[in-house]
DNA sequence: GCCAACGTTGGC
DNA sequence: GCCAACGTTGGC
């Protein structure tokens, strides 16, 4: 058992969306130490943060699972997808995806929020430059997180 | 819209 | 395999 944290533009797949939907597949994911974290590294039933990025206020909104095995990403082999990827060869595809099922709502935890904490100093999210749109959370940081800050 | 940070590409 | 140029991410 893991825990992660995976980041969404609210404007294209929020919170609501997924509560709305039950589950929806992670796609979009273009960067090779996120796939490889979402290949190789997670597993059936983790949980992970959902967390809005690119939009006022950007933070963790929710709680979801991860509710599928790899499978190839569908949108690398569209033309009209902002994710398409021509040099993704069909019969090996770049680049996979995993299913994530709703969990819940959480009290919301902006970024700010979660950079006044001493405990989670070392958070791979609040490290300088990072980027990653999937990476793992370890234990303390998670039962930080929906404990202390969350009241769960 | 700006810009820092980082990843990727491609020439050599 | 190096590295400069370029593209992207994502907070502000």
């Amino acid at each position: 058992m893991q825990y992660w944290l995976m980041k969404s533009e609210p404007d294209e797949v929020s919170i609501g969306d997924l509560e709305r939907l039950g589950s929806v597949p992670w796609f979009g994911v273009r960067n090779y130490q996120a796939r490889n974290f979402l290949r190789d590294a997670m597993n059936v039933g983790d949980l992970a943060f959902f967390y809005h990025s690119g939009c006022a206020e950007p933070g963790i909104a929710g709680i979801c699972e991860v509710s599928s095995e790899p499978y190839p990403d569908a949108t690398q082999f569209d033309p009209a997808s902002p994710y398409h990827d021509p040099k993704s060869p069909p019969d090996k595809p770049r680049w996979l995806l995993r299913d994530v099922r709703f969990v819940r709502r959480t009290p919301y935890q902006t970024l700010t929020e979660l950079r006044a904490h001493a405990e989670l100093a070392n958070m791979r999210l609040l490290a300088r430059g990072n980027r990653l749109s999937i990476m793992p959370v370890n234990e303390e940081e998670w039962a930080f997180i929906t404990k202390q800050l969350m009241g769960l």
